[in-house]
RNA sequence: GGAGAGGUCGCAUAGUUGGUCUAGUGCGCUGCACUCGAAAUGCAGUAUAGGGGCAACUCUAUCGAGGGUUCGAAUCCCUCCCUCUCCGCCA
């Protein structure tokens, strides 16, 4: 949710950057509403001082029926009030919900994802002296993956991950709970991109916490989390009030939910493995083949709470790691800067990286940075405990590893002409020395 | 799934025949006093959100959540959520 007083000082600039980011609003209206409001509060705030003052006044004497008399016309006028104020509340409520966050200052201005900018291209697409396979044909090649059966079972973009595939999927994992549990690799990476905060000082190096998340929340965390607004999406199971999570970042941005936390805490940083569920409506008929987009695919998120002055720190390095990530696995990538339209309602700024794939001839998305500034705090009161005051934490995350896309990846770009994969140097510690799958 | 016990201001607790609870006490924390210094002791303060005010300050709400009864609810009634214990089932 947006800073109600920020609406209240820049009535105009908030019309203007919601409709930037391709949402109507109504700003004038929920201004009056806001007033309506206010001034309704003040009435009903006034009855109950009396009200408490009444009944203060009659406690140690027996109330004489004058006085049961007033209470009953104070109460009368409240309920009065308070029947007023409620359709007004939820109007107002309605609209400010509807306000999306504020895109930073360079984030490009652009009505679809074709006006996203892209930034840098990094690491030359692999030449293959033959027609490189998709991932779904190495896959049925070599027995490493098996969609019909899972069709069978389970239907549609569901898949069995199978042999030397798996094996590289926990060797992935492995290799990035090691470098973000790496002090030295962050500090390298801040002192080499300078990564400073609003007041110039160089971040934190502190690594990352390994999380295993619960893959399922509740509805009330999940609506505060402004990440529940897309039911074609999320799979809902009704008998329980649970969501399954489309991403870790769902349990791990809503953990700390109604809580204020000292400030010796911060920066807080998570690397959160979970299994992530889509429904994927409105989706048929695309990326169809392969185990590019699937229902259910396990996922790395990196999720970060900070301080105000440090949140665009934390966004820039968490882009440093996302690029690192992909340059130890020797992939072909580029950094797009998302515009306006693209980066979604809670974002004030938003960068993806494309990957090469090989198979398609194209770059494909496969991570997201998403920074949310304080807009994603304010519904789930997450706050900072400072030196005399109560602050709003920053939230940032970013994927490490969506595991399905990155497999894909790695099958494409460092398959053989037999459709054998060889597996990139950093992970072959994490898969016993093994070169090849 | 069955039975029971609970959810109170950072932590621990008091309070459930409705009004002295705008929530007491202890611990913790902050300041002051005492002291060479410390411990101990004493005194004072110590939540969040919203409204009003330049400010000092002040008003309102919050005792798991929501609704109800009442002049008045932490306390009574209803619905829901969560936690714990025992039994059953189970990776």
């Amino acid at each position: 949710m947006i800073d109600i007083q920020f609406v209240r000082d820049n009535p105009e600039l908030v019309t203007e950057k919601a409709s930037q980011k391709g949402y109507k609003t109504d700003v004038p209206a929920m201004l009056q509403a806001d007033t309506q409001r206010r001034q309704l509060l003040t009435e009903i705030e006034n009855l109950r001082a009396q009200r408490n003052d009444l009944s203060a006044s009659l406690r140690k004497a027996k109330p004489t029926p004058e006085q049961i008399e007033q209470g009953k016309q104070l109460k009368d006028k409240l309920a009065n009030l308070e029947q007023k104020l409620m359709p007004v509340e939820e109007q107002f409520n309605r609209l400010l919900r509807a306000v999306p966050n504020m895109p930073l200052a360079d984030v490009p201005v652009g009505t679809t994802e074709d006006e996203n900018v892209v930034v840098k291209t990094v690491g030359e697409p692999a030449k293959f002296s033959f027609t490189p396979r998709h991932d779904h044909e190495i896959g049925e090649m070599r027995d490493l993956l098996d969609k019909e059966r899972a069709a069978k079972i389970s239907g549609s973009r569901f898949t069995y991950i199978k042999g030397g595939l798996v094996r590289l999927q926990f060797a992935i994992v492995q290799f990035v709970m090691s470098t973000l549990g790496n002090e030295e690799i962050l500090q390298k990476l801040i002192d080499e991109n300078n990564i400073l905060d609003e007041n110039g000082n160089k971040l934190s190096a502190k690594p990352f916490t390994p999380v295993l998340p619960p893959a399922m929340l509740r509805t009330e965390p999940y609506v505060a989390s402004a990440r529940l607004n897309a039911s074609e999406v999320t799979y809902k199971l009704e008998d329980d009030d649970l969501w399954l999570n489309a991403s870790a970042e769902h349990t791990l941005c809503t953990m700390y939910w109604n809580e204020i936390l000292p400030a010796e805490m911060f920066p807080i940083r998570y690397i959160g493995y979970s299994t992530s569920f889509r429904r994927e409506a409105g989706t048929y008929g695309k990326d169809m083949e392969g185990i590019f987009r699937m229902h259910q695919f396990d996922k790395l998120e990196m999720e970060v709470f900070s301080t105000s002055e440090t949140g665009l720190a934390e966004h820039k390095l968490l882009i440093a790691i996302q690029e690192y990530l992909m340059q130890q696995l020797g992939l072909p990538y580029r950094v797009v800067q998302k515009c306006t339209a693209d980066i979604g309602k809670p974002n004030a700024r938003g960068i993806d990286i494309d990957c090469w794939f090989p198979g398609q001839g194209k770059y494909r998305e496969t991570h997201t940075a998403d920074y949310m500034t304080d807009y994603q705090s304010r519904d789930l009161k997450t706050r900072i405990r400072r030196e005399g005051s109560v602050e709003l934490v920053h939230t940032n995350d970013a994927t490490a590893f969506a595991l399905g896309r990155t497999m894909k990846a790695i099958m494409e770009n460092y398959q053989t002409a037999d459709a054998r994969i060889v597996i990139p140097e950093v992970l072959r510690p994490y898969m016993g020395g093994q070169a090849e799958i």
